[in-house]
DNA sequence: TTCTAAGCG
DNA sequence: GGTTGCCGCTTAGAAT
């Protein structure tokens, strides 16, 4: 295009774009969209490309501001050091990183503006500020009109009679509805700033500017600033003249500190003079390439605005080839130049998702996994060699070997890495045994020191351009993280099969390998022995740690060329990238903190629940006329139904007699005494081992107990917690209520939770869609008792807690399934009256019974069934002959998308939570999640200001995917321990 | 390792 | 025609 320039003057119009505040705004209009818009097929994020490109081409098209321009330039930031850091280098000091979705598509922007047939503008050492100063100031000049696009109100200095600042909106409105100023002229400035364009400087000067990290005048505000300015004119005069200042506060500081006042004014200062690397002429508008610019929308899969530009230039769609090389990402060789690439099918820009499943599915098998070619990496050169390769491929598999199974207090042994072309290796660090010669440290010889090893990885494991593949990367985020390295981006492969295949077996690496590769992965045991031979893993030979090491990451790697393109095919790219990847680090944190117990209360209990065990030991075996265990369900259900003769005993499918809760509780009812002392003692029995005896081996040495969740647990995308279970902390008695407040806040500090009131019950009524549940959730009316004036036709006003218990007991029931024998038997009905209750509900509620034969008939078809997020969750067994077998599981997939929803909805809160804290500048920290409640730990004087804002986000979890037929309501207190806050 | 019971949502 | 039976988890202890 420089090939058409002409001077630009008069008649000219110039739209000058701030790139990166430009493609910052596009990245958060993206995020309004839905996820499966804002990634490649490869899970590349290109969200806020696909906006930039969609406002650029508006732009160009159609103008901005009013403005249809003859002229554009894209104005972007080189690098991170200006010249403003030379003079001051707190500069832009403490700036927030930029989101990980958003660093990734960086890159590609250079090549977005090029398909445009744009040249990206930028020079080191200036900002793009200051270059969109000196072009505007240029073109202002010359007669032209310009437009300048930002959302940097520093730029609004720059306005004058030819020039405007215009910031389109927002995606995401802030406080009281807030929007950003848009189409700014002269009166405009005056109006958001109380002084006139070129005294912007000076304001600034004085207030300095936080998100900059300009320092300012301390205590002097917009207001004050403005007053000054009005009365002395302007800085330098009024910092020479300040010993005139009446007010002595004010006098004072700004003499103090009028240098500072000098340097803040220095740095927000636009240099007009900057040199401009590309004259004006050459950014004159050429008819735009639109065979190139569609290859390029090919290669990014973007749709809509590929269609709009074929449209527009008459093209048919079909004609071109998507061209990756005009994708690529950055502009030199070297640079993270994979990004663009990642995942793509090799030399085929056409692949078809469903084309690249079959291709790597084929591919993985065919490739015989060598365990003798895996490579031992034992000094700097060849590390770093395998570095340079792993940045070269954009994409590395990663796994760490530890000394312990506790991600939170594991030693790093060694960390294996993979490359798609199938070479591994492993990376030993922290050996101490085996049959290898060891030195004085007791290090076996031949180990790169650990130190000089992190440092060389830690590049590579931030970097945005390089992604990591791992599998339950949430361990080794963990292990990784007390080392200093937060590892990012990461693809996890337990996660996408979860994503793909909850329901259709287990998500091991194991599992998963022999599934997907046909291939028996070595097992731990073979290489570190087990039961009492069993040894940690640094104990175990380097050689033999390298094939089973280094396999892990060739596997992971291999699986992930064979699940991942399975996510675009599959139309589950939303479910991963919104509902499972991002809650990895999130999780992690949670776990890393911990939550903290009183161990003395726990102490106490254990000595209160002895006593009592003892006493009713002696009890029961006096009534029974005999000493045994209680412990032993056996030998009660010998004693009861065998030796006394206790009438209604039921067998377990192994043939002894069944003792459960509500066996014994109903003998206790007859009046009989020993089965109600069974049961008392069954309970403190439960709550001493499982809790209070067990509870203080987990504390950590800050008396803090950090749990495990499992994101790939369950069907139905829930949670799990092991090691110890933190989701059955006891609850429903008194006696367990204690241990329930033996969790504690810091000194200092609260606990809040906050739960969703009825969560599932709302989702019931918004998939089925159940007029009167969403009007009585509309109106806030006790759903249980709506339910039951609905059901038995009696008022509201009228009803009896007896009526509104037994339509409760029938709503849980209608979410897990109801059976008439199974509500019989929970309200202690017969057959008949329960099946009768379930008629009249189901006249009453058609929808619920259309939404259970419906979901069972899908399920059939599908083998599957979906929540409201599109998670799916698979029943293979649907198909079963058995009809007992078939039936259990046809009440699963009822459950499923309800209990499912719940999980997402969650989710989505739990991982806006962070930020949503951290931008209030609260410090909440999330320490718990139990299926529908979020437990935090709070600064005291905080809790007023943090309890609204969870609140919040947590009730605003679908948006903006979702928007409920029902409202979410949410539940939070604050206390010093977790049984009063709850 | 499997079964039974009990803790939670 | 008898049987079984309400969803999702983890842990402890006994029995195998």
């Amino acid at each position: 295009m420089s090939g058409k320039s002409s001077a630009i003057g008069k008649g000219d119009r110039l739209i000058l774009v701030d790139g990166s505040s430009f493609v910052f705004r596009a990245f958060f209009q993206s995020m309004n969209q839905d996820a499966k818009y804002n990634y490649r097929s490869d899970g590349l994020p290109t969200g806020a490309l696909r906006m930039f490109c969609v406002k650029l081409w508006q732009f160009i098209r159609e103008g901005a501001a009013g403005v249809k321009p003859t002229h554009l330039a894209i104005v972007l930031d080189k690098s991170e050091g200006s010249f403003r850091r030379e003079i001051y280098p707190e500069y832009k000091g403490h700036r927030p990183d930029a989101p990980e979705d958003l660093k990734r598509q960086m890159p590609l922007m250079r090549d977005a503006v090029r398909a445009f047939g744009l040249i990206p503008v930028e020079l080191e050492r200036y900002e793009a500020d200051d270059l969109i100063a000196a072009y505007a100031r240029e073109a202002a000049a010359a007669g032209a009109e310009v437009v300048i696009v930002s959302a940097d109100k520093d730029l609004m200095q720059l306005v004058g009679p030819h020039v405007r600042f215009y910031d389109f909106e927002s995606g995401i409105k802030g406080k009281n509805g807030y929007r950003p100023e848009r189409n700014l002229d002269v009166e405009g400035v005056i109006e958001r700033w109380g002084v006139p364009p070129e005294k912007i400087a000076d304001v600034l000067a004085l207030t300095g500017d936080t998100s900059d990290n300009v320092p300012g005048v301390p205590g002097i505000g917009p207001k004050t600033a403005v007053q000054l300015l009005e009365q002395f004119g302007d800085l330098e005069t009024l910092l020479e003249r300040a010993g005139e200042i009446r007010q002595p506060k004010r006098r004072e500081t700004l003499i103090e500190n009028a240098d500072k006042a000098r340097l803040s004014r220095k740095l927000v200062l636009l240099d007009e003079k900057a040199p401009v690397p590309v004259p004006l002429a050459d950014l004159t508008l050429a008819e735009i390439d639109a065979q190139k610019l569609i290859a390029f929308f090919k290669a990014m899969e973007f749709t809509t605005i590929t269609k709009r530009v074929a449209t527009e230039y008459d093209i048919d769609l079909n004609a071109v080839e998507a061209d990756p090389e005009l994708a690529r990402g950055g502009d030199s060789a070297g640079e993270s130049g994979a990004a663009g690439e990642v995942g793509l099918a090799e030399g085929d820009p056409q692949a078809s998702p469903e084309r690249l499943v079959k291709q790597r599915r084929e591919e993985a098998q065919g490739l015989k996994i060598d365990r003798e070619a895996y490579e031992c990496l034992r000094d700097r050169d060849s590390l770093d060699k395998w570095i340079a390769d792993a940045r070269e491929a954009g994409i590395v598999a990663l796994d760490t070997e530890t000394d312990s199974l506790s991600a939170h207090s594991a030693e790093l042994v060694g960390i294996s890495l993979g490359l798609p072309d199938g070479r591994a290796c492993y990376i030993p660090l922290q050996h101490r045994g085996g049959s290898d010669l060891f030195d004085e440290t007791g290090l076996v010889k031949g180990q790169i020191p650990l130190d000089d090893a992190l440092a060389a990885l830690k590049p590579l494991l931030e970097e945005p351009g390089t992604l990591k593949i791992g599998h339950n990367f949430k361990y080794d985020w963990l292990v990784l993280a007390r080392y200093g390295i937060e590892t990012a981006p990461v693809d996890d492969t337990m996660l996408i099969s979860y994503v793909l295949d909850a329901g259709r077996g287990g998500h091991g690496m194991d599992d998963l390998a022999e599934r997907h590769l046909g291939h028996t992965t070595i097992k731990f045991a073979e290489v570190a022995g087990s039961g009492k031979k069993a040894v940690s893993f640094d104990r175990v030979g380097i050689e033999e740690a390298t094939s089973y090491a280094a396999e892990d990451a060739d596997v992971t790697m291999r699986l992930w060329r064979v699940l991942q393109p399975r996510l675009a095919a599959e139309a589950k790219m939303s479910v991963y990238q919104t509902l499972e990847r991002p809650l990895v680090p999130v999780i992690a944190c949670m776990e890393r903190r911990g939550i903290k117990v009183d161990r003395q209360i726990l102490s106490r209990l254990s000595s209160d629940f002895a006593q009592t065990l003892t006493r009713l030991e002696e009890e029961i075996q006096e009534d029974a006329g005999e000493r045994f265990s209680v412990s032993s369900p056996r030998q009660i259900g010998e004693i009861l139904f065998g030796k006394l003769g206790l009438p209604g005993g039921k067998k377990t499918p192994s043939g002894q007699w069944a003792t459960p809760a509500s066996a014994l509780e109903e003998l206790a009812e007859q009046g009989h005494p020993l089965p109600a002392k069974i049961l008392e003692w069954r309970q403190q029995a439960k709550l001493k081992s499982t809790y209070s005896d067990a509870l203080p081996n987990y504390m950590d040495e800050k008396g803090r107990v950090h749990t495990s969740f499992s994101l790939a647990a369950t069907t139905t995308g829930r949670l799990s917690s092991s090691e110890p279970n933190l989701q059955n902390i006891p609850v429903r008695t008194p006696a367990g209520r204690k241990i329930r407040a033996a969790f504690v806040p810091e000194k200092g500090m609260k606990l809040i939770s906050a739960d969703y009131s009825q969560i599932e019950l709302r989702i019931l009524a918004h998939i089925a869609d159940i007029p009167q549940l969403r009007k009585a959730f509309a109106d806030g009316i006790d759903i249980h008792a709506a339910t039951a004036s609905e059901m038995f036709d009696i008022p509201l006003a009228e009803m009896t807690s007896e009526y509104r218990r037994r339509a409760k007991t029938i709503n849980f029931g209608i979410i897990y399934g109801i059976s008439a024998f199974g509500l019989a038997n929970r309200l202690g009905i017969g057959r008949e009256e329960a099946g009768a209750y379930i008629k009249q509900y189901f006249e009453r509620f058609p929808g619920i019974r259309d939404y259970m034969e419906e979901t069972k008939t899908y399920c059939r078809e599908y083998g599957y069934v979906s929540t409201i997020f599109g998670r799916a969750c698979h029943y293979p067994a649907i198909r079963a002959g058995n009809a007992n077998e078939r039936m259990a599981v046809e009440r699963q997939a009822i459950n499923a998308p309800i209990q499912g929803s719940a999980a997402d909805i969650i989710r989505r809160a739990m991982i806006r939570m962070e930020d949503a804290l951290s931008g209030s500048k609260l410090h909440a920290q999330m320490l718990l999640q139990v299926h529908d409640e979020l437990i935090f730990e709070v600064p005291e004087d905080e809790v007023d200001q943090t309890i609204p804002l969870i609140t919040r986000i947590m009730r605003e979890a679908p948006h903006p995917a979702l928007t409920l037929k029902v409202p979410l309501e949410v539940e939070a207190r604050a206390a010093d321990n977790w049984d009063e806050a709850h």
